[in-house]
DNA sequence: CGGGACGCTTCCACCAACCAGAAGGGCGGC
DNA sequence: GCCGCCCTTCTGGTTGGTGGAAGCGTCCCG
């Protein structure tokens, strides 16, 4: 049990982007929602692969359908790749288990509720309902955003091993408010505190309107697999109303995906281990 | 203009999986709804790839985000590759333009609601509200199906390139109700019917109880780019009154994605050409 | 308790698949 | 009409890829 990674032991791909496999990813790694449609030579540079290679790999990443051309010659995200990463455990199933209660969530509040994940140092955004009349907020379904500003980020961090902490709290801690947390000791501090309490609050430290409430939802191994979070504008922001229906829910989502904490864990078969 | 796909001319690849990228993309086609999770050597099996290559192929891949592994070993979908996947202008970008269209609808009839679009000669569901008490439905977001039994099916099919309906009409035709078509003869005539009306119905031919009614939308260059069912009860169903909600939401939601035919085509960004 | 089967990981020498430079052609902009 | 940008194709040298085999650990079953 507890296979070793592969290949840490120095293979190909340490030492740059060597492989053939290493710039098929580089290549597809350039797309972004800023940028989702990309010419070849566009590709190419971006990617810091040779013109005439970018264009052998992209024909064969076209031909099976991760990528696909316009009428233009510009390449996109292929149907293919959606179909193939909406099997992510931690994406669609994840999603699939916890809309109906997230829903429950905002029809009592109509406040904008989130669902996020860990990858690596950082959030993404798995579901999002944001209500009509509720406070603007940055994310987007399939975005990533700093681990340390939002609420979901902060119950996310204070439950990932020790080496992703480390590496937060060495790097720079970016500003987006006046409010945004951006001393080491002091996020250090808060993070206790999110494992003590059970929840995070963040108090406009993403925009000066927005403040949240999040709690973190466990898996089949009892460890945090995800975070959900509710947003609201921070003036009549009431945390002793808003904090049990977030964790309530939370609760709530755990137990639909096996969290051993909860009973009944009926028909769990999503993020087993 | 109108690039000529690259490598039709014989080149790597097309003797069978020769190449590195194929191999690797082969390790990423195993993975299926029905088997999300798989061990090294299931998936070397399933791709025809030698155990060590494989070994070597998905540690890369699981070092760049693309695969994650469990607690036991086993490889799945990576949380990276949904984000790219997320990127796909027709999957989520696609879906949040119609989502809120497709919620009216919902909110008007109660009834399931689903958005597909054509991927080579199949039909993948990009979208789904399903209504707790409506009729059960076989699909599920992500998934593909026969594209001659379904009613988006059908609408995508009318609009599809000749080459692609000839391929449909010369393989058999999978039959999963007694009512599903499955004479060519009469696939061509009831496909000449939904280009004639606009709109194709489909009664109880994917499941017993079903009765769909399916509407073309329509992109940027005014060719058609998804489909939108209503899928209700075949017994009591009123195609007089369902048509027109139909045609109607579908067309608001090919006005919002640019379509020529439509005044007011603001602020369309997707699914350029 | 011991044997065997299975699965993961690592190693290495051969070799062919890949790389990248250069040339050719089409389109649009100045 | 000229120039520049971009896409496409071709080719020989060479570097990264291949996959058989061996080493382990684990689990199952006798």
């Amino acid at each position: 049990m507890a296979y070793p990674s592969p290949s840490r032991s120095g293979g190909p791909g340490t030492d740059g982007s060597r492989t053939v496999s290493s710039r098929l990813l580089a290549l597809l790694d350039v797309f972004t929602a800023a940028q989702p449609q990309l010419t070849l030579s566009e590709i190419s540079r971006l990617a810091g692969v040779p013109l005439s290679t970018a264009h052998r790999l992209l024909g064969e990443l076209s031909a099976w359908g991760a990528l696909e051309r316009g009428a233009d010659g510009r390449y996109r995200i292929g149907l293919k790749l959606w179909e193939l990463g909406s099997l992510a455990p931690r994406g669609l199933p994840l999603r699939e288990v916890a809309l109906p209660l997230m829903e429950d969530l905002y029809e009592a509040t109509h406040e904008n509720v989130q669902l996020s994940v860990r990858e690596g140092a950082a959030v993404v955004f798995v579901e999002r309902i944001c209500g009509r009349g509720a406070v603007p907020t940055l994310t987007r379904v399939g975005g990533r955003f700093a681990i340390h500003a939002t609420g979901g980020g902060l119950v996310l961090l204070a439950h990932a091993p020790p080496e992703i902490q480390e590496q937060v709290l060495s790097e720079t801690l970016q500003k987006f408010t006046r409010y945004t947390i951006d001393s080491p000791s002091k996020l250090r501090r808060v993070l206790a505190e999110v494992r003590l309490r059970g929840y995070a609050l963040s108090d406009r430290q993403v925009t000066e309107d927005a403040f949240t409430v999040a709690a973190p939802i466990y898996g089949l191994s009892d460890e945090v697999v995800a975070a959900l979070s509710l947003v609201v504008n921070h003036q009549g922001a009431e945390p002793a109303y808003l904090v049990p229906l977030v964790l309530s829910t939370a609760r709530s989502i755990s137990r639909l995906l096996g969290a051993p904490g909860s009973q009944h864990s009926e028909d769990a078969r999503y993020l087993r281990n």
